[in-house]
DNA sequence: TCTGGGGTCCTAGGACCC
DNA sequence: TCTGGGGTCCTAGGACCC
């Protein structure tokens, strides 16, 4: 039977602190969010003060002041660091493993790696890095997820290290587990399992896989069948291709003017792209989102998106800042307190889609124009269901040629690339209306 | 104008994770 | 007063095609 190691840095970002200021070893240690906002790492210490995950710091200064927390904001290049150097220890101890996260590796197990060589590991790491880890280990992700947390909170038993076996030792375990703290279950799958009588670990693993599915979807029935030893959840050596890249900050007052949405926005786009390059990837696709406080009950609420899908491939900061300030100025509304503006460059492609510039004799290839699309977005924008703006209509009346009556050649010359299946389409425009929608 | 099932594509929104 | 940032996947529903 194969198996699967998670192994897991313990209060990671608290742990890279302490390898370079052992003062802190043994006393209470935070790490706030990007923007000193949430408490995002604990020390036991801390833990041990009562101090929740993701809690404001702003909640916890009296407990912090009282207890002398130490208090750091976060220093990613720092844990990226360390993080690359646990990684690159387990990568020498198996064949195949996956990056789950910046603290967090699953390895695919030999048949002959026990409790012994899991201890080991676990020294190995601690003694190169600094950085203490658990590790369980299960014969799926799920299991090994739900090994490692048993290993965590049973560390003097455990050693830190736990293998979770087919048998009665695993169902008294699972009894013992609310089903919040299997992976993949947050608090509304939760809520929706115990209105199912299903509250804990050893209750989902056991119920019944038509009930789960139709409440819980696919994304619930492989859970379901993780817990049971078949693994749904493939092991993923190569990180798939990014799909999008966001930048986003909270201000720390409200904003109001435009101009200040603008500063920093500019400032978003520039490090999105940044890291868009660095991937050595382009957009085709820009969207750009304001919110106001959502902590602000009694104050009006307004938070618009708007984007773009992009004629061609863009990477430059500055061609983005462009289409990103235009965006911005179409969705934002004076009047609203602004906490955050973001933005997100999305459809990522790479160097291979590019197209040349000059193709087809030298005629410059046009961006791809899919009708259907256009229409439909036209119609969402300026019409509504019952009076669309433009409409499919009898031939002959206005007419977007697509393909055929001889003209192949002069549609492949522009380069529009066709979807199989699209054929000359008609379209009719209610041209007084659209003048009126403006 | 009505008839119908099997597909795809798109978007918005929900849920989760670290 | 202050309450993170960055991701992924799935679903539902509408429009459209054949």
């Amino acid at each position: 039977m194969s198996r699967l190691a998670l192994v897991d840095c313990n209060n990671f970002f608290c742990s890279c602190e302490r390898v370079f200021d052992p003062s802190l070893i043994g006393v209470p240690v935070v790490v706030l969010s990007n923007n000193d906002g949430c408490i995002i790492s604990r020390s036991e210490e801390a833990k041990a003060l009562g101090i929740p995950m993701g809690a404001p710091w702003h909640e916890q200064k009296e407990v912090i002041r009282k207890h002398g927390v130490r208090v750091f904001s976060s220093n990613y290049t720092l844990y990226g660091d360390m993080s690359a150097r646990v990684m690159s220890i387990l990568r020498d101890e198996v064949g195949v493993m996956e990056v789950y996260s910046i603290d967090e590796a699953f390895l695919e197990l030999e048949e002959d790696f026990g409790l012994e060589e899991a201890r080991k590991l676990r020294s190995k790491v601690l003694r190169w890095t600094g950085i203490p880890v658990c590790i369980g280990i299960g014969e799926t992700k799920m299991l090994a997820k739900l090994a490692n947390r048993h290993a965590k909170k049973n560390r003097e038993r455990t050693g830190g290290v736990f293998e979770i076996r087919k048998g009665e030792g695993a169902e008294k375990l699972m009894a013992e587990v609310g089903c919040e703290a299997l992976w993949g279950v947050g608090k509304n799958l939760a809520r929706r399992l115990a209105g199912l009588g299903i509250n804990t670990a050893l209750d989902f693993k056991r119920a019944e896989p038509r009930q789960i599915r139709k409440s819980l979807g696919v994304v619930g029935e492989r859970m379901l069948r993780e817990m049971n030893g078949t693994r749904c959840l493939e092991l993923e050596e190569m990180p798939p291709d990014r799909k999008g890249v966001m930048a986003s900050r909270s201000f720390g007052a409200p904003v109001e003017a435009l101009e200040e949405l603008e500063e920093a926005l500019a400032n978003h786009v520039a490090r999105a792209s940044e890291k868009v390059r660095r991937f050595g990837l382009w957009a085709t696709r820009v969207d750009v989102f304001l919110q106001t406080n959502r902590f602000r009950k009694g104050e009006p609420q307004y938070c618009p998106g708007a984007g773009v899908d992009l004629d061609e491939p863009v990477q430059a900061t500055a061609n983005l800042m462009g289409i990103a300030g235009k965006l911005l100025q179409r969705i934002y509304r004076v009047g609203y307190r602004y906490k955050k503006v973001g933005v997100m460059l999305g459809g990522l492609v790479n160097e291979s889609c590019l197209q040349p510039a000059l193709e087809f004799g030298g005629i410059r290839k046009e961006p791809r124009v899919d009708i259907d699309r256009i229409v439909d977005r036209i119609n969402r924008r300026l019409g509504d269901r019952k009076n669309p703006v433009i409409t499919r209509g009898s031939m002959g009346v206005s007419k977007i040629k697509m393909k055929g009556e001889g003209s192949g050649e002069a549609v492949k010359a522009r380069g529009w690339r066709m979807k199989s299946g699209m054929r000359s389409r008609a379209y009719t425009t209610n041209w007084s209306q659209l003048a009126q929608a403006g």
